[in-house]
RNA sequence: GGGCCGGUAGUCUAGCCUGGUAGGAUGUCGCCCUUACGAGGCGAAGGUCCCCGGUUCAAAUCCGGGCCGGCCCA
């Protein structure tokens, strides 16, 4: 104990123990239960300061839990199905996906899988988040995905999972459909093309950004207020090039400010198209295939890909004079949030699950059932429910992903669903369990080549974190917290109250613990293209595991991002320090002390009843989750009171071996301790080694609320203020503290027996030789700190 | 264009719900070796609480309007 605050040190010592010892183990057999539903994070390799500001939040409330007499299932598991990582695999090999083998492909994914959850162990292991690892899984596992199978199954069943043609997003990189949620929006130039249509025999200007499209034109629109087109709206305009004669419609979904207040209605260059297209009953026309080529339809631009295919239009456009102007415009534009390609919308069969019928219902579940931290937080997913306009497309066209249990019958189309009892199963690779089809009796089926989106594998985590469908813990249903990012909100936690609401008709979680963001140093988000990311391992390496997790925690409230000040993690790391050292010194001054102490003096009835004070405003804090709060009360408890008062107050009593000193000062040591225990669990845990030897502070129990002697802070806060406005005069005085001071006589009609109980104390902490307290009189300095009390101080 | 959050010393922030002297940290400056800790102690300076209006005896706080920034979504 001797030595100085080695983190590095005590970080690897204790994270070997705990790893051998089992202390964070769930137990189902215990009464009270809590059940925190761990985003399983998504296997890249390294976490990120934002990552582990997450996890370090719902570990400090796995720790507090426990501590409170719960068994806390606390699992984690690991996402690792989905495009990311085909992505990456695809990079890292230098081919596309269809140009190896796709079983080949998948076990590629699944081997870096493996490398990159195995170096997010370690540094999960390393911020000391106390998952219970007996409990961890990889969802790529049949074990997991059976799982998945089989909910596929029961929303099929109930209605709530259905194949049809409709548009979906599509990314014509990936190859693949994608969701709403999938769809990033970015601020982009873009070129606008006016060009000339022709009405009877007059010309109609249409700006677009999107001339490749005329072939798959069904309409122009105007706005019905639009003064300039009010006499052709109903009639048909022709397009150039392709000759199509299309209506005119009107619609207020026309910004007559834009471009020339007409516009054309493509299949599909927008949600707007498909909109006006369904309103209005018009044809659609399918221009743009899978990979991103434009199809027959397009004749003279067949088979281009959409940039060389705008090139060729525009170039024809021009010769044929039909081409009025262009100009550059900021638009928005949305793209693929994996590789920021632009997506198109384009109309496939594809699965569906059918989540507007079940909006209403989720909305109301979330606001009901469900406590937001902070509350406002319960808006973003309001309003994103709220936006939603299409059922969630959960069939991808990929490899590395959930198999969809289903076959078609070659000869009828019948579709096969899996029964529950063949799952898992993969239709790429097996044929149905079924010798014939129920409704055609052909024998031949083709297996389902679409894969699931990855959501479908992370949106039942909640029910199989409860055990569901082997061992169902309906206790554990719904989970007490599921924490996480507001980045996220649109699509975790709107995901999983969508699935278990299809599933169990019940919320998915009780309370919604929401995090913010860390940000760079400039104040803006972590991005690389700002060259402001910090790489966790440098923060760690710098300031210690314990002072980086009370820095996240404990900066700003629940919920506000976090501004990387590396002067905010230094106060920590010398928080950490000052407690090092206080806990070093009474550890070396004091004894325990086994037998009854009766605590008289006043000034350790303050400290105690001000250590109470502090524990019930923690214990408040806690329950509503405000770390900053709990950690602003420790620290501030632990500096300025215990450290610069208390501990100064008895040096001159631990010398002469005073028992109540000791005690005193070793409970509130104590007691810090455990407080302090879900935030920064290493060092507290080192220290507590030299308090209860054999024990782990992560065992113990967490102090409950006091009753508070309001009397004794007041009367003890008297002595301790007259002993700190002396110790000022001191220094104020050039007197070191070390040297005694001659004489001083306290004056006060109103304190004189008050003080004289304090009497020791201030002799001994000044080093008075001789001290006087008197009610009679009045002395020349007037006291700042208590109104009426005087004094003369002689220094020598 | 819509929604949400925010605007408080040079910097980062608390307080706002429940009106009454604006708290902390960091930085700056000055002083001090004191039986754990100089990675420390004591002290000082530093604020139109974004702007305008309203309610009130009293507004950082409540109400209305505006401006600016961030995030999310169209």
């Amino acid at each position: 104990m001797l030595r100085n605050y080695d983190y590095k040190f005590i970080e690897q010592k204790w994270q070997k123990i705990w790893e051998n010892g089992g202390i964070y183990r769930f137990d189902p057999s215990h009464n009270k239960v809590y059940a925190i539903d761990t985003p399983p994070p998504y296997p890249t390799g390294e976490l990120t300061p934002g990552n582990a500001l997450n996890y370090i939040y719902c570990d400090i409330v796995a720790r507090y839990k426990r501590m409170k007499g719960y068994s806390v299932l606390f699992p984690i598991g690991f996402d690792c199905h989905g495009l990311p990582t085909e992505v990456r695999v695809e990079n890292i090999i230098k081919k596309k996906r269809n140009e190896v083998d796709w079983r080949e492909f998948k076990e590629l994914c699944s081997k870096y899988t493996d490398i990159w959850i195995e170096a997010m162990v370690k540094d999960y292991k390393r911020l000391g988040i106390s998952f219970d690892w007996k409990l961890k899984y990889v969802t790529k596992d049949p074990s997991y995905w059976r799982k998945v199978q089989l909910s596929f199954i029961l929303m099929y069943r109930k209605g709530l999972i259905y194949r049809a043609e409709h548009p979906v997003y599509w990314c014509p990189r990936c190859e693949t459909a994608i969701a709403e949620a999938e769809v990033e929006y970015n601020q982009a130039q873009r070129e606008l093309y006016y060009i000339k249509f022709t009405v009877a025999d007059r010309d109609l200007i249409i700006a677009t950004t999107r001339p490749e499209l005329l072939a798959a034109i069904v309409a122009v629109a105007v706005h019905p207020e639009d003064e300039r087109y009010q006499a052709i709206i109903g009639k048909i305009a022709k397009a150039p090039l392709y000759e199509r004669e299309v209506p005119i419609i009107a619609t207020p979904e026309v910004d007559p400010n834009f471009g020339t207040g007409a516009m054309m209605i493509c299949t599909y260059g927008d949600k707007r198209d498909f909109r006006l297209q369904k309103r209005y009953k018009l044809p659609f026309i399918k221009l743009v295939n899978k990979n991103g080529t434009i199809s027959e339809e397009g004749r003279w631009i067949s088979g281009l890909r959409i940039e060389e295919a705008r090139k060729k239009i525009v170039e024809m456009l021009r010769e044929q004079n039909l081409l009025i102007k262009q100009e550059m415009i900021m638009s928005e534009q949305g793209t693929c949030w994996r590789c920021h390609t632009p997506v198109e919308i384009i109309a496939e069969k594809q699965w569906f699950v059918a989540t507007t019928k079940l909006a209403s219902k989720i909305l109301e579940i979330a606001n009901k059932e469900i406590r937001w931290i902070p509350e406002y937080q319960y808006k973003r997913l309001e309003d994103w429910v709220n936006s939603l306009d299409w059922d969630w497309v959960i069939s991808r066209q990929r490899v590395f992903a959930t198999p969809i249990p289903i076959w078609y019958c070659k000869s009828c189309g019948e579709t096969i669903v899996a029964d529950e009892s063949w799952i898992p199963i993969d239709p790429r690779l097996e044929p149905p369990k079924i010798e014939k089809c129920p409704r055609c009796g052909a024998k031949e089926f083709e297996g389902e080549k679409d894969v699931m989106d990855t959501w479908m594998d992370s949106s039942i985590t909640c029910a199989v974190h409860a055990g569901w469908p082997d061992n169902f813990d309906e206790r554990l249903l719904p989970a007490d917290l599921q924490p996480n990012g507001y980045d996220i909100i649109r699509t975790w936690d709107y995901y999983l109250l969508a699935r278990h609401l299809a599933l169990f008709n019940k919320p998915a979680f009780k309370l919604a613990l929401i995090n913010g963001m860390v940000r760079g140093t400039d104040g803006r988000m972590m991005h690389k293209s700002y060259g402001n990311v910090i790489p966790l391992a440098e923060l760690l390496d710098r300031y210690g595991v314990d002072a980086f997790r009370l820095w996240a925690s404990g900066s700003v409230k629940t919920g506000s991002d976090v501004t990387v000040r590396f002067e905010d993690l230094d106060f920590n790391k010398r928080f950490l320090i000052k407690l090092w050292n206080a806990a070093k010194y009474v550890l070396t001054y004091t004894k325990p002390v086994n037998e009854e102490i009766k605590v008289e003096k006043l000034i350790d009835k303050w400290i105690l009843n001000e250590l109470h004070k502090t524990i019930n405003k923690i214990n408040n804090a806690m329950e509503e989750f405000q770390f900053f709060e709990a950690l602003n009360e420790l620290r501030s408890f632990v500096w300025d009171k215990f450290c610069d008062e208390y501990l100064e107050a008895i040096k001159y009593r631990t010398a002469k071996e005073d028992k109540a000193a000791y005690f005193v000062a070793r409970y509130v040591l104590f007691n810090i301790i455990i407080l302090l225990a879900p935030f920064a669990p290493f060092i507290t845990e080192e220290i507590f080694e030299y308090l209860e030897k054999g024990k782990s502070v992560h065992q113990a129990r967490y102090p409950e609320s006091k009753p508070i002697d309001e009397e004794a802070i007041q009367k003890g806060g008297i002595i301790v203020g007259i002993i700190s406005e002396l110790r000022r005069k001191k220094v104020a005085s050039r007197v070191s503290l070390a040297s005694p001071i001659k004489k001083v006589t306290i004056f006060s009609k109103e304190f004189a027996e008050l003080l004289k109980e304090g009497y020791e104390d201030i002799k001994n902490v000044l080093r008075i030789e001789e001290l006087n307290i008197t009610s009679e009189g009045r002395g020349n300095i007037e006291s700042e700190a208590l109104k009426g009390v005087t004094y003369d101080i002689t220094f020598s």
